[in-house]
This record gives C-alpha cells, sequence and structure tokens, in this order.
RNA sequence: ACUCGGGUGGUGGAACUGGUAGACACGCAGGACUUAAAAUCCUGUGCUCCGCAACGAGCGUGUGGGUUCAACUCCCAUCCCGAGUACCA
C-alpha cells in the first residue's frame, strides 16, 4: 500500500467539511483561544507561495492549541473593498462587486487545498452590506464622540453639548474659550462648526495629498516620497473637504498601549516613530516694532541664549504681517517658488533656500535682535510653524547660517569647533546669562520654568503623527452615513443603515474632485440633503473586523458584549510588517475608542503579533544573443552581446533549462537556438536530451510577480506533492518571521520524509507492517524525546526545528525497525498541526474513530529521558581532549576524583594539580591546567 | 543621516540561559538493488595538512581587538547587507 496523498487529501478535507470538524461555537467549558491571520485583499491574481506562509503558521498553531485542549477561534474573511479592484472595473469593464466575488472564490479554493481549519461559517467580507452597515455605524459612533481630556477617553459628544450650554469652553483647549451664553447665543451653522472641532470623526478643509492619476486624496501613509504608494503616481497637496479621524488625540495611548502588547521590538520602533513625541516647550517672542508675536517650538529651551535667526514656514500666516517694507518683493518671490515645487522636487534636491524678512524677534531674556528668515526647511504642519535656530547646535541651523553668513553664537565652548553642530546636552553652557554653568540636560527644566514664570510659553508635547484622512474620492467603498445640509452634516439614523452602496456603470470621477457617487443625481439627492459623495478607505473595514468574527451574524450589533467578553483580545496575530504603521495603528486606536464607549472590555485588540516574512521570487534567466532566437548558457554570456529574458521558474529544474519546454512555453521560442554551457551548439531541429548538454540559466532574487515568471502556485504544488509535503516545506524553508526566496527544489526532502512515515505503516509489498507489540524503552525514549522538542519548538514558533524534529524522530524509528502502535499513534498526534491530511488517514488506519484533533495531546514523561549515566566531554584549557561516562547524581568533588584518574588528564597534568575543575550538570567538564 | 534587524559550509538553515559549531534538509561524490530507469537503501561531504590506513594535528561563525577555564553567543571598534523613517526643530 503506497501514499496516495491525493486521495487522502481530498477525502479528508471532504469529511472536515461534511462533519462540520471546524466549527467553533462561543459557549464552551475550555479556555479560548483567538488565533487570527490578517486576513487577505482577494486580488485577480490568486495565492502564490508567499500568500500561505503566515496562514500555515497560524493553522499549526491553532491546531496545537485545539489538541492542547483549547477553545479555539481561527476564522478567515477577505478584505474586499479598495482600489484595486476598482481599477481593475475600469479596465475590464466588470463591476467590482462581480470581480470581487469570482476572487474571492479562486481564493477559498486555494485555501481549502491546503487544508486549512478555518471555520468558514464566520466568514466576513467588508463589501458585504451586513458587514459594512457596521463599518457605517461604528464610523457614525466616531462623529458622535469627543475626546475628554480630562477623563482621558471619548465620551458622546452630547455631554460636550451640554456643557457649552452649561459652562461653554474654557480656557486652554484646543478651540478658542466662549461663555454659555455666547454658545446659546450663536446660530446652529456656528454650533456645528465648533462642534466639528471636537469629533472624533470630522470634516474640515484641509491640505491633502491629491493623485490626480488615481483621482484620490491618499493617506500619509499611502505616499511614498511623492508618489503614490500604488502605482507610483505623482501626489500634489491640494485643499479639500475632508474626513479625518481625530487619531492625534490617542497618541499618547497608543504609545502606552505598546507596553502592554507582545510585538516584536522593531514593529513597536516603528510605531513609536511614526507617532513621533516630543517634549519641548512653546514660547512667544515679540517681534520688534510690530505687535505680533511669534511663536516657536523647541526641544531644547536650554538653548535659547544661542538663537542667532529664526525661521518661520513660508506658508506661515505671520509672514506677510511681518516683512519689512524693503524685504516684501524678496520675500514673495521666494514663498511663490516654494509653492511651485512639489514634494517630488524637494526629495529630489535638497537644497539651502531661504529668504530674510527684514522683522527682528526680541530675545526675551537678554534683549537681544534676532532676524527672521523663511526657509522650506521648516514645516508649517509640525509645532508652531517656526523655530529658534541654534547654529551651533543643530546641524540644519549651522548649514543655514553658514550658507547665508549669519554669525554664529558658540554656547558650548570646546564641544563647537565652529565646522560643524553638536547637538550635545552634556556640555556645560557658557555665554548663556542665568543658565550659565549648568549642564545642558539640567539647564532644560532651568529653562521651562524661567519661560513659564514669565508667562511667556509653556512645555509643550508634540507628535510627529497627523489625524488620519478618512475620505477616498472613489466608489469601491463604505458610503459615509452622512447628508450635508446647509454647509452641516446630519448623520443618519442608524435604524437606516446600512447605507448601500448605488449601482454604477461608469466610475468616473465626478466634478471639482468629487468621487465618482457625485454623477449620480438620484443617490446624492436624497431626501435628508445632499450625500456626502466620498467613501471611506480601505482601513475603515479592517480596523474592527476581528471583532465581527466573534459574532458574524448578529444583526442587533457589530458583536455581542457576551461574544467579545467571551473571546475577548487575539491572543496571536499573524501578518506582515507593511501594516505597522496603518492597519495595526488604526484598528488599534478603534478598540479604544469601542473600549471608551464601553462596547467592549479590552483596549488592545492584539496580545501578541507575529510577522511573517515576505516569500520573494527567485528569478531565472535566459539570454537572448541580440536579434537572434539563439540562447547563451549563463556561463558563456560575456562572449556575446546579449539581452537576458525572465524565463518560467516552473520550466528550469533547478538553474538547468527544460529545452524542449521552452520551446513549447511561447511560439517565438519554438525554433529557438541554444549554446550549452560547456560551448556546444544545438540546431533548432528537435532532438533527444543529451545528458551533458546543459543550459543554464542566470538566478536574480526580486519581488514575487506574474510579470517576472518568478511565482509558484501553491495548487501545482498541492498537485504534484500533496499539501501535507507543502505545508511542511513553507515551514521547513526557514524561520517564519525571515524573508527568504522560494526555491521549490528543496521540497522533495520533505515529500521523502513523509513516504519514509507512511512506511512505518504500510510497506509497499507486506501491506500493513504496525503492531501491537509492547514499546521498549529505547523506543519510548525516541517518542518522548520527540514529544519534548515538538512541544518546545511550536510554543516558541520554531516550526522549521519542528519539522527537523520530526524527520530525526522517523529516521530513527525506521532505523529501530519500530512499526509499533504505541509509539506511532502518540507521533501522529504531534504530527496532526504539521500535516493534517496523513495524520488523520493513519490515525483512522489504526482503528481509531473520529478526528485525531479530538484526541489527547501526549503528556511528556520526563522519567523516561532520565538516564542513569552520561559520557561527559572532558575539555582541558578549553579543548575537548576525552570523553568520561559518569553517574547523573555525582557531586563535584566527587566528579573531580574520576576526572583526576582519567589517562588523558594525567597525561596533561604530568604529575601537577590542576587550577581548578569545572563540573557543568549536563553539559561538560573543563580541567584548568 | 537616524532607528531597528542580520552576516555561520556549495545552498536553505541548526546551536534556547556562554559549554563538543555546522543538527535537519538540499546539492554533490561513491556504492547496493535493477536489462535499464524511477523509487528505495547505504557511505562520504567545513577548510588545510600528515599518512596505506586506523588515527592524528592545525584553522574555522564578516573583520580587528577585549572579557572568560570556555565566545556564533557578552563588551569595544570597524566593514557589508536588509527593513523602516526622512528636513518633525
Amino acid at each position: 500500500m503506497e501514499y496516495k496523498f491525493t486521495d487522502i487529501e481530498q477525502k479528508w478535507q471532504q469529511q472536515w467539511k461534511n462533519s462540520n470538524t471546524y466549527r467553533v461555537s462561543n459557549t464552551s467549558s475550555k479556555p479560548k483561544y483567538y488565533v487570527l491571520d490578517m486576513f487577505p485583499y482577494p486580488s485577480g491574481a490568486g495565492l502564490h507561495v508567499g500568500h500561505p506562509l503566515g496562514y500555515i503558521a497560524s493553522d499549526i498553531y491553532s491546531r496545537y492549541k485545539r489538541l492542547k485542549g483549547f477553545n479555539v477561534l481561527h476564522p478567515m474573511g477577505f478584505d474586499s473593498f479598495g482600489l484595486p479592484a476598482e481599477q481593475y472595473a475600469i479596465e475590464t469593464g466588470q463591476h467590482p462587486a462581480e470581480t470581487t466575488q469570482k476572487n474571492i472564490a479562486t481564493f477559498k479554493s486555494q485555501l481549502d487545498k491546503i487544508g486549512f481549519c478555518y471555520d468558514w461559517e464566520r466568514e466576513v467580507r467588508t463589501s458585504d452590506p451586513s458587514y459594512y452597515r457596521w463599518t457605517q455605524k461604528i464610523f457614525l459612533d466616531l462623529f458622535n464622540s469627543y475626546y475628554d481630556k480630562a477623563a482621558n477617553k471619548a465620551m458622546p459628544i452630547s455631554q460636550l453639548l451640554a456643557q457649552f450650554k452649561n459652562t461653554g469652553n474654557p480656557a486652554g483647549t484646543h478651540y478658542a474659550p466662549f461663555t454659555a451664553s455666547q454658545w446659546n447665543g450663536f446660530d446652529n451653522k456656528t454650533q456645528q462648526d465648533i462642534l466639528m472641532h471636537f469629533r472624533l470623526a470630522f470634516s474640515k478643509y484641509g491640505e491633502v495629498n491629491w493623485c490626480e492619476a488615481l483621482g484620490t486624496v491618499l493617506a500619509n501613509d499611502e505616499v511614498v516620497n511623492g508618489l503614490s504608494e500604488r502605482g507610483g503616481h505623482p501626489v500634489v497637496k491640494k485643499k479639500m473637504r475632508q474626513w479625518y479621524l481625530r487619531i492625534t488625540d490617542y497618541a499618547d495611548r497608543l504609545l502606552q498601549g505598546l507596553e502592554t502588547v507582545d510585538f516584536s521590538d522593531s514593529m513597536k520602533d516603528m510605531q513609536r516613530n511614526w507617532i513621533g513625541r516630543s517634549e519641548g516647550a512653546e514660547m512667544d517672542f515679540d517681534i520688534k516694532d510690530n505687535h505680533q508675536k511669534l511663536r516657536v517650538y523647541t526641544t531644547r529651551p536650554d538653548t535659547i541664549f544661542g538663537v542667532d535667526f529664526m525661521v518661520v514656514a513660508p506658508e506661515h500666516e505671520l509672514v506677510n504681517q511681518i516683512k519689512s517694507a524693503s524685504q516684501a518683493a524678496a520675500v514673495d518671490e521666494y514663498v511663490a517658488y516654494v509653492k511651485s515645487r512639489s514634494d517630488v522636487d524637494r526629495m529630489a534636491e535638497k537644497k539651502i533656500t531661504g529668504c530674510f524678512t527684514g522683522a527682528y524677534a526680541i530675545n526675551p531674556f537678554n534683549g537681544v535682535e534676532i532676524p527672521v528668515w523663511i526657509s522650506e526647511y521648516v514645516l508649517a504642519g509640525y509645532g508652531t510653524g517656526a523655530i529658534m535656530a541654534v547654529p551651533c547646535g543643530d546641524e540644519r541651523d549651522f548649514k543655514f547660517a553658514q550658507h547665508f553668513n549669519i554669525p554664529i553664537t558658540n554656547i558650548i565652548g570646546q564641544h563647537f569647533n565652529g565646522q560643524e553642530a553638536n547637538p550635545t546636552k552634556e556640555a556645560i553652557l557658557e555665554n548663556s546669562g542665568f543658565l550659565n554653568g549648568l549642564l545642558m540636560k539640567d539647564a532644560i527644566g532651568t529653562a521651562v520654568a524661567a519661560i513659564e514664570q514669565k508667562g511667556i510659553g509653556i512645555k509643550k508635547i508634540n507628535y510627529k503623527m497627523r489625524d488620519a484622512g478618512f475620505s477616498r474620492q472613489r466608489y469601491w467603498g463604505e458610503p459615509f452615513p452622512i447628508t450635508w445640509q446647509d454647509g452641516v452634516a446630519q448623520p443618519l439614523q442608524q435604524t437606516n443603515l446600512p447605507l448601500q452602496l448605488p449601482h454604477v456603470d461608469k466610475y468616473g470621477p465626478g466634478p471639482e474632485g468629487e468621487g465618482p457617487l457625485a454623477n449620480i443625481a438620484e443617490w446624492v439627492n436624497s431626501p435628508e440633503g445632499r450625500r456626502e459623495t466620498s467613501t471611506m478607505p480601505g482601513y475603515a473595514g479592517s480596523s474592527w473586523y476581528f471583532l465581527r468574527y466573534m459574532d458574524p451574524t448578529n444583526t442587533e450589533t457589530f458583536c455581542s458584549r457576551s461574544a467579545s467578553d467571551y473571546w475577548n483580545q487575539v491572543d496571536l496575530y499573524i501578518g506582515g510588517t507593511e501594516h505597522a504603521v496603518g492597519h495595526l495603528l488604526y484598528s488599534r486606536m478603534w478598540t479604544k475608542v469601542l473600549y471608551d464607549l464601553g462596547y467592549i472590555g479590552f483596549d488592545e485588540p492584539f496580545k501578541r503579533l507575529v510577522n511573517q516574512g515576505m516569500i520573494q521570487g527567485s528569478s531565472r534567466f535566459v539570454y537572448r544573443i541580440a536579434g537572434t532566437n539563439q540562447f547563451v548558457s549563463a556561463g558563456k554570456k560575456n562572449e556575446y552581446d546579449v539581452q537576458p529574458l525572465h524565463v518560467d521558474v516552473n520550466i528550469v529544474d533547478g538553474v538547468q533549462l527544460d529545452v524542449e519546454a521552452f520551446r513549447k512555453w511561447k511560439p517565438e521560442f519554438a525554433d529557438a537556438e541554444f549554446v550549452f554551457e560547456d560551448g556546444t551548439f544545438s540546431l533548432s531541429c528537435s532532438m533527444g536530451a543529451v545528458k551533458d548538454m546543459q543550459y543554464i540559466c542566470g538566478v536574480e532574487t526580486e519581488k514575487m510577480s506574474k510579470s517576472k515568471y518568478n511565482t509558484v502556485n501553491p495548487n501545482e504544488l498541492c498537485d504534484k506533492y500533496g499539501a501535507d509535503t507543502f505545508r511542511m516545506y513553507e515551514m521547513f524553508l526557514g524561520p517564519v518571521e525571515q524573508s527568504k526566496p522560494w526555491d521549490t527544489k528543496g521540497i522533495e526532502g520533505v515529500h521523502r520524509f513523509l513516504r519514509k512515515l507512511w512506511r512505518l505503516f504500510f510497506d509497499e509489498l507486506k501491506g500493513r507492517v504496525w503492531n501491537n507489540d509492547a514499546a521498549t524503552d529505547a523506543e519510548l525514549k525516541i517518542l518522548h524525546r520527540t514529544i519534548k522538542k515538538i512541544e518546545e519548538d511550536t510554543e516558541r514558533f520554531s516550526f522549521n526545528t519542528a519539522v527537523s524534529t520530526f524527520m530525526i524522530c522517523v529516521n530513527e524509528l525506521a532505523d529501530a525497525k519500530c512499526h509499533k502502535k504505541e509509539v506511532l499513534q502518540q507521533l501522529l498526534i504531534l504530527l496532526t498541526p504539521y500535516a493534517p491530511h496523513i495524520a488523520e488517514e493513519l490515525w483512522s488506519q489504526l482503528g481509531n474513530s473520529g478526528s485525531i484533533l479530538d484526541a489527547s495531546y501526549p503528556v511528556l514523561n520526563a522519567a523516561l529521558l532520565v538516564e542513569s549515566s552520561k559520557a561527559y566531554p572532558i575539555s582541558i584549557n578549553g579543548k575537548v581532549r576525552a570523553n568520561i561516562n559518569l553517574a547523573l547524581d555525582l557531586d563535584q568533588a566527587a566528579v573531580e576524583q574520576l576526572v583526576l584518574q582519567h589517562e588523558v588528564v594525567q597525561k596533561w597534568l604530568e604529575g601537577k594539580a590542576p587550577k581548578k575543575i569545572i563540573y557543568v550538570k549536563n553539559k561538560m567538564v573543563n580541567v584548568v591546567l
């Protein structure tokens, strides 16, 4: 009986489906465990071998946890709203709903082929109205909430409204103060406009990243180097009315929350950098001969006496009010120049530019007059849009001063060499008035105190992170449940949700930069007013999907409190690093809001995050002699004028090209001729493969993509070797977290292992070979060593070494000719998470009924691993020279005595006594001469 | 430039708290079975040297130094690769 993996896998996949093996209940006496994959965007290309890496890892862990007695939630769904589907729709004339439907079907069939244990009854799709009605509902919650700074949490906006009515807005908030009577005197529009400044989801005119080619606004993290992340189109700044999420109010909690979760250091670091918290002070400088004050932000108030000039962002509103008559023309010209420069220009050439405004600020501590400049290196959007420049301590300020010949004041003595700025905090201050003699890092506090005491500034914390843009001028996304009446946003009643996306035939942009929805008059003009025509961004639906899996069919709420209380946080979340600052920050924020509003009982969504590495493609090249249909082997390519062409990796064995397959690959290569590695030449006529005539391809590691012909379809590997082999091979390739190029070559080794395992049970000739004999101690030792190692490896996500452990175990059992059920049965349970199909099959062949997933996990008998004595290496001065057999219960003194009697040790000692003998229990003995 | 990872055989990678570096697998070489192939099995495989051989010696984890009886592992310096951020005051 041989290992017929195709039959076995089909049989069990069907069996699992029929008996609902993977259905999960929300009521169980078992402890819960929630394993989640970042759900995929169902693109038209289907899965390639890179995608399932994380899914296999999570599947292994889920099955392992289930065997260990947990009630495991392991769902899957689709992030099915988004730009590519819409782009594809425009290109092919199909509706995104149709293509999405088709793509999801392909994805699901591919996933099922690998044998994942998803509970498909919990599947979610973000583009389903039954799903996005809740995305819209949560949006309304965001819209109807504000961040209460005192309580440090989100509260219903009705509370704020009551406060405005009764006591007004006190001084010190981000909005100008007003009294209750003032508030009550405002008309509705004014009141609503003010409330808009507090809502967590709010609308305002703002500079946005506008991408002309895509016809939409992009979030900061969707823009890379001034180009769109998708497609690489230029992005410009544009003023538009947009929706935003007030994520900046959560900056501190997003930062603090990182302390409570188990993410990798680099992941936490990326989030910290993105949030970009900095502590400093804001202070006002009087402008000479002018009533204006210039407010700057600095993290180094200790350097206040080293300020040689001020720099204001060119867009700053103060510029026009303070520029002197003589400098006005130059300032206007410079501002025009800056406006003409796009982000791409700025990135490409960073040169020092600027213009003196003619105005002077007064240093409040010594009355010195400081020239005020404008320059594009100061950003309008950060801090106050103005800085105090300290050239001896800041590199950019220094270069600016040098470029414009501004004299530099040295306040750090020898620490400043005049050649470059020194940003140290360890210097003793000089030329610094009341700060003289203080260490800079101590002077920061002193300076802030003085600033606050003078009433010219306050301590201030700033963040790099901006509020998140939340609207897109696109069709394929969630419509906003908002209508506009006389410039006031009106939320839709919750009972009217979902607000369904209308069907359109044309996806072209609407007028004035609006989205395609603006073209549908009957939709835009609703009885309640004019509908919002933009849609929500891709991250809306993915910010809360992990909650919906807990209670996927609830029609009363997005997720009942009892369900979210039971499943609680995602215990293990697996996905790529590319979502470090996008999805992960947004979903963390949404979770905090839902927690603040009392919908859920936890404020961090993901307890532990594991980032799987990217599997890159390993491309193969053939070299065509320019202008001919002749191809040169890699080793000879330098002798000709060649043009490298990507060749399908699936017709290359390692690096050796299958010449016949190549001729059949594309019609243009049908009569290709070859110059082989040994220099021999082939004729175009078909000829049998001659052994020594090898065509060697070039190799390069690149991103996996169809156009590079380096994609490998998991379906084909499953057909050829079986899903179990495929799963184990993906794991065997290396650590899950590591990126690595795909190489199909080694898959044979894993396949051989599974066949060898099969032969422990069945022999091709003899048939059944497993038996019911009692296992020997030696055999049980092999088993229990494996139990121990597999458990350790699985727990710490070291799946590659776990696969090795299985191989060693099977090799040892085969060598020992051990075919005993007592041992094999336990081994199968260990193997189940990794190779579920073959484990199920052999489990039932051994005469067990029911799924192996309901078997009890083997218990380690540690006593079986203990040896009575052990061979220890003896090293002399760190170098191993001999071995000695020692009983395990010996103490240091007894070991020393035995070691000294050892003939090799005596030879080295030459009659002298050793300095000391080190005995590391269970490891080794070292003699120091 | 800054921050975070990472450099181990021909290749992918093991070595968990410092304790016999190179597990396991691929590849390669040789052999058995076979008319032959496939499949399977066995042996060898870091480098260098000595020898017919058993055996033995030396060198080896990017590079240079240090701590230690003992370093892939810890410390200092330096080079290279990858990821992220990019005028954030």
